[in-house]
DNA sequence: TAGGCCATCTGGTCCT
DNA sequence: AGGACCAGATGGCCTA
């Protein structure tokens, strides 16, 4: 594991008679609270990491970075909710219908728009998904 | 060695 | 008032 920083935040004194600005009662307070960010981050963390689980990898041996693990979720739930919308379309055998690569959704080139359709065909209202693959705008 | 990725610290802001 | 969240800064590790 990497060698971290000297940490601050391990378990030390506790002042009990110090004021609410005293330097010690600030110390205290910026060492809880780093501890608290260090939590929330490690929970960050275990999100991304049950998210690298279910996406995936395509043969990939090295660990998605966070920004590449966002950005294949991104394009899985692309793929799977094209299934969804229109199965007969893209859910045949010979269909690789998850050859969207990092590339094809980027942030600049997709937006979310309000509607849904039934599998049934009836719309109804729901979320739909649009970006720009390859030069086409496409809609899922 | 440079660049990418990451963990941690920190101060600011918002919320309860 | 204190906790949660966020973004910037900093420095360590790893790989090409």
């Amino acid at each position: 594991m990497k060698s971290r920083r000297p940490s601050c935040t391990d378990s030390g004194s506790e002042s009990s008679e110090s004021d609410s600005k005293s330097p010690e009662t600030t110390t205290r307070r910026r060492m809880a609270a780093n501890a608290r960010e260090r939590k929330r981050m490690q929970g960050l963390n275990t999100a991304f990491d049950c998210l690298r689980k279910v996406v995936p990898q395509w043969g990939q041996d090295k660990k998605l970075s966070k920004y590449e693990t966002l950005q294949m979720a991104l394009s899985y739930i692309v793929a799977l909710n094209r299934i969804l919308t229109d199965p007969r379309r893209h859910a045949a055998p010979h269909r690789q219908w998850l050859d969207l690569q990092f590339d094809c959704v980027q942030p600049e080139n997709y937006s979310c728009l309000m509607r849904y359709e039934s599998p049934s065909g009836q719309e109804y209202l729901h979320s739909s998904f649009s970006y720009q693959l390859d030069g086409h705008q496409v809609h899922v």
